[in-house]
DNA sequence: GTATGTGACGTTATCTCATTACAAGATTGC
DNA sequence: GCAATCTTGTAATGAGATAACGTCACATAC
């Protein structure tokens, strides 16, 4: 499996769009945000946007934040959808930055194999300050 | 700071009676269930859960799940709540692990390091299935 | 002892996040 | 054409979390 084989020609109106609208932000947006700002474009009920948002989830174009409620879009072409992926989360500007680490990702499966414990998803989220806004 | 500093006895009624819901409990209950199971015990509004909930979650006594939007009580006497814990979660019996491990920390610590990233806290959470619910 | 501050508590209302249920179109395969 | 499947639209509702109010108990300062 490629990175990303959905490209935009795969994808609904619906999904483009909101794939458009997280592309186009700068952080993180939360399903209701998304669902405002796509209103001109016929949008109306959350349900809109969850089932495009399920989509580009499971197609590996967008992350969900677990510890933010919101969704963003994947930064991180190199990443197939099986990867561990960790986020860290700006609490002061908001902004997400995406990482993958070899030696973080082995360490979770061993520990997961140890355990016995069948590893499906992976959720790592660091929250903090990030480097831009400390010194401001 | 030693571990589990807040005890019993440091806690208030609604304090002592979630904690009591959540030990009780062998998975992770979210704020509504234990409103629920407290009704008889004075509790009417959600808040009530909540403010006893950010106190024990400040203390330690208490770790939120992100990804469930629930709450368990902390089973690892060992963490001093400036540990990096992860949670592997069964997604078949809702059973929940908690994990300390250097390595993992190290790691984390040292990625975060590197980019000038000003770590508060992780969240770590792994789903999957457990051994037990493999077998069976 | 009164004033003042602080922290927990209770209640209502409201806000944000997410899903269920149902009907209508669109698309593909036969 | 017809069935199967997928996407869509809409309304209603469920679930999670907080804001804004006021009250009470208890501490400390004066």
């Amino acid at each position: 499996m490629n990175e990303h084989v959905h490209e935009t020609a795969d994808l609904t109106k619906n999904q483009t769009l909101v794939m458009g609208a997280l592309t186009r932000s700068k952080g993180p947006l939360s399903a209701y945000t998304i669902l405002d700002q796509l209103r001109d474009n016929g949008f109306r009920a959350p349900l809109q946007v969850y089932r495009a948002l399920d989509k580009l989830v499971e197609f590996g174009l967008v992350h969900r934040l677990e510890s933010l409620n919101a969704f963003v879009a994947c930064r991180h072409p190199g990443c197939d959808g099986d990867d561990t992926i960790a986020f860290m989360i700006c609490e002061r500007c908001g902004q997400v930055n995406e990482i993958t680490d070899t030696a973080l990702a082995m360490r979770l499966k061993q520990l997961a194999g140890e355990a016995s414990f069948a590893l499906k998803k992976t959720t790592i989220e660091l929250r903090g300050i990030c480097r831009t806004c400390q010194v401001a």
